[in-house]
DNA sequence: GTAAAGCCTCCTCTGCAGGAGAGGGTCAAG
DNA sequence: CTTGACCCTCTCCTGCAGAGGAGGCTTTAC
C-alpha cells in the first residue's frame, strides 16, 4: 500500500503521515524500488492506536515514548497509566484556572454594563479594565 | 528611568519590555544620547494595563489592537466588551472539552486497574488505550 | 507518447510570549 | 584607567502538530 492509500484508509494526509514518520510514531516504511513508501496492514493498526492516543490526550511525544517502552521493556500500561495520571492532574489545574478566568470576565462584563464609556480616560486605555 | 529601573518596578525583564515595545503595546520610549532608552511615568502606567489585560485573557496582539482603537477613536470600551464575550465563549467552549476529555481519562483509568499487562498484545501498543 | 496524478526530499512558515546568545557601545566607582 | 554593570541591535530557538511550496522522479491512463 502506498502513502496515499494509507492517507485515504485514515483520513490523514499524506504529509501528516510523513510527519509522523519523522516524529517517531509510525515506523520507517519499507521502500519499492521506485523510492516509495510502501505500507503493510501494521502501519493501519499503529496509526489507529496513535488516533486513540491522541484522542486520549497524550501529545505525540508521549505516544513515541510509550511505543519506545513497548519495544524494549514490554507492556507499557505501567507507563500509560502514569501519563495517564499526570494528564488528569494538569487536566484539573487547567480546568480550575479557565473556569476562575471565566468567572473573572463575567464580573468584567457584568461591571462594564454599568459604566459609561464617555467617563473611559485615556491614562489607563480602558476602565473596563481595572489596573 | 532607564529600561532596567522599569524592568525592576514592574517586575518584568529587559527582554520583556523590548519585546513589548516590538510587539505594540509599550509605545517606542525617547531615547538619551547614549542610545539608551528613556521612560517616563506613563510606562508604568501602561504595562499596568497591559498586565491586568493579560490577567482578564487578553492576547497581546488584542491588546494592541484596544491601544490602537483608544488612540484612532477615542474609548475602546465597545471593542473591549466584544473581546471579553469573545473570550467568554471561547472559554466555555474550552472548558467543556477539556472536562469531557478529563472523563474520558477517569474512564480508562479506572478500567486500566482492571487489566492484566501481561495481557496486553503488541499489536496495539498498549491495552489500556481502546483503539 | 504524453499529460496528469502521485510520490520523493528539503526547506520554510504558522501562533504565542517571550528566552538565549553574539558582538559591541556606555556609564559609574575605585 | 580599568573593571564591572548596564545597555544596544541582530538573529535564532522554544513547544505543538502539522501545512505549504520548490524542484524533480515515477506511475497511470488515454
Amino acid at each position: 500500500m502506498r502513502i496515499g492509500d494509507l492517507a485515504n484508509r485514515t483520513g490523514l494526509t499524506v504529509r501528516t503521515l510523513r510527519f509522523y514518520e519523522q516524529a517517531g510514531v509510525l515506523p520507517a516504511a519499507a521502500r519499492l524500488p521506485s523510492g516509495y513508501r510502501d505500507y503493510d496492514q501494521t502501519a493501519l493498526a499503529r496509526l489507529r492506536f496513535v488516533k486513540a492516543a491522541q484522542v486520549a490526550g497524550l501529545t505525540l511525544g508521549e505516544i513515541r515514548q510509550v511505543i519506545a517502552v513497548r519495544d524494549s521493556d514490554g507492556p507499557p500500561c505501567q507507563h500509560v497509566t502514569g501519563l495517564l495520571d499526570a494528564h488528569a492532574t494538569d487536566l484539573d489545574r487547567r480546568i480550575t484556572e479557565l473556569t476562575s478566568l471565566r468567572a473573572d470576565i463575567t464580573h468584567l462584563r457584568d461591571r462594564a454594563s454599568t459604566l459609561d464609556p464617555a467617563a473611559c480616560g485615556a491614562v489607563g486605555v480602558c476602565h473596563i479594565i481595572p489596573t
